[in-house]
DNA sequence: GACGATAATTAGTCTAACCTAAATACTGGG
DNA sequence: CCCAGTATTTAGGTTAGACTAATTATCGTC
């Protein structure tokens, strides 16, 4: 019954839906129509639109106001975009001197143009890294991932001492400030303090203190193993 | 006078045809119809209508029944592309193990998604080149260009010493055999001999006679200078 | 169990870019 | 100088992907 087994290739939009669907819930928990439309900065009717296509093209399921959830088609295209760019992020920040917050924005128009033959070769220069510039792991060519398990900075409690493995934030300029702060994946942090008003934690990075807030406390993803 | 000066970004296929436009005429010599159609695969009515739209933003002028030209504007934008086309093939070839049969297509995809900041390290990665792998000139970043005076090889007299300096083909097949006769820019090739039929051509390349055809000969273009 | 807020979908348009079929303009030979 | 052949344009239609406005579902609350 699986639609569309010659899969003719995909738009560059198409593409973007994927993405931001897997995105939006790598684990497959059903994403709203609101959410995809928010992410992509689309109307939500687009966004029904296109789904209902997709789902014809068997690359997700669509309950109608419920939610949507790729196929493993669609997870597989989706995550072959992941690879591309997230291995693209790598290689410009490594080999043409981009740093971590003007990467995104390149790698978000390369991800579609580039061939399979170029990703491949792009991974080879790099020694086939497993996380980019901002931790975040690069899936296989075959399709697995390897998430590994980690905890937001904003659940760590008071006193532990953690590393930061993947920083999720993808604006330029709150990314300059992030590296200001001396955070970046693989620095260790300790959480010293915290008070009970808007989250503010104080952590200890490199011998000084700062003061973060929520959303940055959440989007910093730490790890506790202190073996490297 | 002049329309569109807060030049809002063109599509992929307006780059296409500018470009298209370009090269059927770097002189500026006007194209025709047919001739754009032909080169990028699509029917005379489309190109009609594309050609109204794009001289209605200033891009090209448009004589009906007569052909088109670029204005400043649209040379300014063709040239870009070629830019950004000849620098990638570069980048590839020296950096990521294309060879010059296979890395036409790739660049044909990315010359429309590379920022110009990314073409810009590009061509600082390579020291700034001025040819690319096919010996084609690459325009600068202010839009100049600097064509060397050459002949094509199906000109060149018997009995005279010239050195390849480009050669004009894109499919990958005739580049891989083009090289397996041993012709790449740089080369010195010797006319020994021309025939009276088809124009086959006798030259010597390496210590090595080979004959090549009216189309092949055609595609090289050669320079005199034995200075070096 | 009705009701209002919010989320999602349907209905109807729009634009860019392509196509085929038909009509029109140019050109070179008799 | 007319006419046939070719090149070009006009007419009309399609598709993908977006939009706004209007309608319909769902859900939490009373």
């Amino acid at each position: 019954m699986s639609a569309a087994v010659a899969s003719e290739p995909l738009t560059r939009s198409v593409e973007d839906y994927l993405k931001a669907i897997y995105q939006l819930s790598p684990e497959g928990r059903p994403a709203s129509t609101s959410e995809i439309a928010h992410l992509l900065a689309l109307s939500a009717p687009s966004v029904t639109g296109m789904v209902k296509r997709l789902s014809e093209h068997g690359l997700l399921e669509h309950i109608p106001y419920r939610g949507v959830q790729l196929t493993d088609q669609g997870r597989r295209a989706a995550l072959r975009m992941v690879r591309r760019h997230r291995l693209i992020e790598a290689y410009l920040v490594e080999f043409l001197g981009y740093s971590w917050d003007t990467v995104h924005a390149e790698a978000e128009r390369l991800e579609h143009a580039v061939s399979d033959t170029l990703v491949e070769r792009m991974a080879g220069a790099l020694g086939h890294p497993s996380v980019d510039p901002h931790g975040d792991p690069i899936p296989s060519a075959d399709g697995s991932i390897q998430e590994l398990a980690c905890v937001a900075l904003s659940d760590v409690p008071v006193g532990e001492a953690v590393a930061i493995s993947r920083v999720h934030e993808s604006q330029p300029e709150r990314l300059r400030y992030i590296a200001s702060l001396g955070l970046r994946p693989g620095v260790q942090v300790t959480v010293i303090d915290r008070q009970p008003i808007d989250d503010l934690v104080t952590i200890e990075v490199g011998n000084e203190k700062q003061v973060i807030g929520r959303e940055l406390s959440r989007a910093l993803l730490c790890t506790h193993e202190a073996n490297r």
